[in-house]
DNA sequence: ATGGCCCTCATCGAGGGA
């Protein structure tokens, strides 16, 4: 059984970035190390503005829910990586589920779809762009938390149905002071505060595990960084892009990286892609 | 130094991002 690799990555507009998720696709099936899946966050168009065409012709499926100017999430899966049962776009993707069944939301945030990956049982992938909050004590911060909640109540009848399920997102939650540059200056702010970070918690509670940490990893590990102050250059950044998998999956996992080669092109996105890799 | 940059749009200033 060959290994595979799931990755997660916000784009900041699919139409702006699509030379560059294309050009990272094609320089990994080179390099011999394939993106078997990448969930996308922060499409920022609408389903029929989608470039499913290009994907296409380049290998690749997608599964979108779109939303016009904002948000946005896409499954994309590698053709050549999938099981003979999945012939086509629909096929490819079984039960598929936009947003979150349990929490009315006109925001497109959630997509999720099963998939058969070639000599492997299948995998329940959901592709999540959390709120941002904006700022503890905010509407929008409320608005978060009762997302954040609501997400945890849908995840456990789905981890109830799948034991096989990955969670690939833009978290907006920096889970420890390890993920975050400057720990004393972000205390009490959002991404960081107690209340975010017991949600993230809850997610571990539940049976998660934060792919990325379980290996040896450099310090000073980050997923964003602002396009200002030269962050990019000083990795002044945050970890808020994270891989969680159920211990099916754990047991599994043989790698997790960040990989910051994207963040250096020319008009980049401000979040690097993360990519863990299942044995 | 509480700003800086980038993306979007019944655009050319404002909202959102994190």
């Amino acid at each position: 059984m060959s290994s595979i690799r799931i990755a997660t990555w916000n784009v900041n507009s699919i139409k702006v970035r699509l030379p560059h998720l294309l050009q990272w696709l094609a320089a990994h099936d080179s390099n011999k190390t394939p993106i078997d899946a990448v969930c996308l966050q922060e499409l920022k168009l609408t389903e029929d503005k989608f470039p499913f065409a290009e994907l296409e012709a380049a290998g690749y499926y997608a599964l979108v829910a779109g939303q016009k100017t904002y948000n946005g999430v896409a499954i994309i899966l590698r053709k050549a990586s999938l099981a003979a049962i999945a012939q086509d776009a629909q096929t490819a993707f079984l039960s598929p589920v936009k947003n979150n069944p349990k929490f009315a939301d006109e925001q497109q945030r959630l997509v999720t779809a099963t998939v058969a990956f070639s000599g492997r049982a299948p995998i329940r992938l959901i592709s999540a762009y959390f709120p941002n909050g904006q700022a503890p004590g905010t509407e929008k911060f409320a608005y978060k938390l009762d997302w954040l909640a609501s997400l945890h109540d849908w995840l456990s009848e789905e981890m109830e149905e799948h034991s096989r399920i990955a969670l690939l997102g833009d978290y907006n939650i920096a889970p420890s002071d390890e993920d975050v540059h400057d720990p004393k200056a972000w205390v009490g702010q959002n991404l960081v505060s107690p209340e975010e970070r017991d949600a993230f918690a809850g997610l571990i509670e539940m049976g998660f595990y934060d792919s990325y940490r379980l290996f040896e990893q450099q310090s000073k590990s980050f997923s964003w960084w602002d396009y200002r102050m030269m962050a990019f250059r000083r990795n002044a950044g945050v970890r808020i892009d994270h891989i969680l998998l159920s211990e099916a999956l754990k047991n599994e996992c043989t790698a997790s990286v960040i990989d910051k080669t994207p963040r250096g092109w020319e008009q980049p996105s401000d979040h690097a892609p993360v990519i863990t890799t299942l044995g």
